[in-house]
DNA sequence: TTCATGTTTGTAATCATTACAGATTTAATA
DNA sequence: TATTAAATCTGTAATGATTACAAACATGAA
């Protein structure tokens, strides 16, 4: 992934959203993080080299990026959004011992684009959650629960 | 679906979750209203006949239930829980402008069991969620959008 | 009755997010 | 270059769903 400043700049002109500073930092720092992060990690990474960085900006942005199709919000935990750059359709898995949100590839014919309707409802967005425990933490208890 | 008394103090004792008058209030708004309510839409119900009744026991019975698997929390619109008597793995379609929430049939070999890991992470839970304009809403703009 | 345990209630606290208004920056215009 | 309107950013206050907590109440055994 390139994450130069001159690429994230096009990034964001490519979909008309002026490139101010703090938008290039928040986008720059979800193409560094693909983990998912949520507005607040954003907030006090950022906030470490840029003191002044308000976290209602940090909203702000996120919600821009949302509004114009440069992100994706991911409300897989129910508790607060995480934020993903990745703007393919995929689903994902939480666990639930280490918290962590990972990319899951699974053949989805929603996700493919070959189903567009249900019922005659017009789908527009997808989000495929799975919850439970990840193959680490698994191993982790030295026994493979079955 | 038979939402008599007798039948709803059933279900309780069965998973071993004692029948007290405001648990079973709950439980049977829940099978009388399969619409996926809200925590407040539940506590405004019941206010009305028990002025009693305090939100925080809608809150204590919702999570007990949730704990004893009588039913399904739903978390489509990311801004509050929203309560399902359906414990069979299923999906939901949430419009945008009706704010509906209603089951989806799909085919999901999730759901139907058939698949219980991915990349040796077991999944203990599934949320197919999908988000668009419902059939009645994209009728009422008398034009069928594509 | 006494006592322990479980349940309910009302209020206060929490936490993510948004509303708002003033300060600052940007960019166009004269 | 100076003026000025629009856009952006910032800090604080408000919102809303949910939980924490402690006192009141109910239940059932000893
Ligand atoms: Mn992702
Ligand atoms: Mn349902
Ligand atoms: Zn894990
Ligand atoms: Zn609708």
């Amino acid at each position: 992934m390139i994450t130069n400043m001159k690429h994230i700049k096009n990034k964001l002109e490519a979909k008309g959203v002026k490139p101010t500073y703090q938008r290039l930092c928040v986008l720059k720092y979800l193409e560094k993080n693909m983990n998912h992060p949520t507005a607040e990690m954003i907030y006090e990474n950022i906030a470490k080299k840029i003191p002044t960085m308000s976290k209602t900006t940090i909203y702000n942005t996120l919600n821009l990026f949302l509004e114009n199709g440069l992100i994706h919000a991911v409300t897989i935990t129910g508790t607060e959004v995480r934020y993903d750059i990745n703007t393919f359709s995929h689903h994902h898995f939480l666990c639930r011992k280490c918290g962590k949100i990972v990319d899951i590839e699974v053949k989805c014919p929603f996700c493919d684009g070959e189903i567009t309707q249900i019922n005659g409802s017009k789908i527009e967005e997808i989000h495929g959650y799975f919850k439970g425990i990840c193959k680490k933490c698994r191993e982790k208890n030295n026994k493979v629960e079955r």
